[in-house]
DNA sequence: GCGGTCAAGCCGTGTC
DNA sequence: GACACGGCTTGACCGC
């Protein structure tokens, strides 16, 4: 179990969770004007496994999922391009702005908050790679609508696992090859040893002789092929230890 | 689709 | 126990 899924548990609930997220756990606020599109698992799905700490923690982040970065980067710049009220001169009413500002800000820092997909969610997909590690757009869609998630947010998860999937093969190859550098440095270090300790043997005993005095009929005979070779250089070489 | 990167969130550890 | 900090995981984005 890797490190990550842990926040799947039940440790560190409502842990790090921005004020207004909180407060909507405590509070729940009215619907939405906008539709919302919601990550938390139905039990058509998955029955009615689902705990209650896992909807709590996957609800969070519902309302989260249905915010890209460009719709945040869209509501800084439309807040921003307004006109303030202190250039219109109206003090209280720019007060009154800048704290309407204040809670917009939070607002769209909740919607930055990380969604974190839910253990269900996750096994699914994992389930998913296993059989392909790409998927065609009809699949991506359908395991968009068994999940409850954008189309887009599966093709990038299913290019992160790619992506890291690779990095651990990557990091296995490299340890089994760095493994395998050992072994044969290993085994170099000990035929060096192996060659200088026949050396050794070789100069401490008296060579022999060179050449041998062989009867004059096996001078003709060639060891290997056992045929009659009387060329000079057989005879040489059989002459020669 | 891939590689690189950012950033949110979680966890373990050390310090007070 | 609370807090700070570093490391890690992972969802998301960007440029190619």
């Amino acid at each position: 179990m890797e490190r990550g899924d842990s926040c799947d548990t039940d440790l560190s609930l409502g842990l790090g969770l921005p004020t207004i997220i909180r407060q909507q756990q405590l509070n729940p606020p009215p619907p939405p004007l906008e539709p919302s599109l919601t990550l938390s698992l139905s039990e058509e799905i998955y029955g009615s496994t689902t705990t209650p700490k896992e909807a709590r923690l996957s609800s969070p982040h519902s309302t989260i999922s249905s915010f890209s970065t460009s719709n945040i980067k869209k509501e800084k710049l439309d807040v921003g391009g307004e006109e303030t009220e202190v250039e219109r001169g109206s003090a209280s009413r720019a007060r009154e702005r800048e704290r309407e500002r204040e809670e917009e800000d939070e607002a769209s820092a909740a919607a930055r908050k990380k969604l974190r997909l839910t253990k269900e969610q996750s096994a699914l997909l994992e389930d998913r790679f296993k059989e392909h590690s790409t998927l065609n757009p009809k699949q991506k869609q359908t395991l968009a609508k068994q999940l409850n998630l954008r189309a887009r947010q599966i093709e990038v998860w299913f290019q992160n696992r790619r992506a890291r999937t690779k990095l651990k093969q990557t990091e296995v190859d490299c340890e089994f090859l760095r493994r395998c550098c050992e072994t044969l440095t290993e085994e170099n270090r000990r035929l060096l040893k192996e060659l200088q300790e026949l050396k050794a043997i070789k100069f401490s005993t008296p060579p022999p002789p060179l050449f041998m005095q062989l009867p004059a009929a096996t001078l003709m005979v060639c060891p290997s092929c056992e045929r009659g070779t009387p060329s000079s250089s057989f005879l040489g070489r059989s002459l020669l230890l």
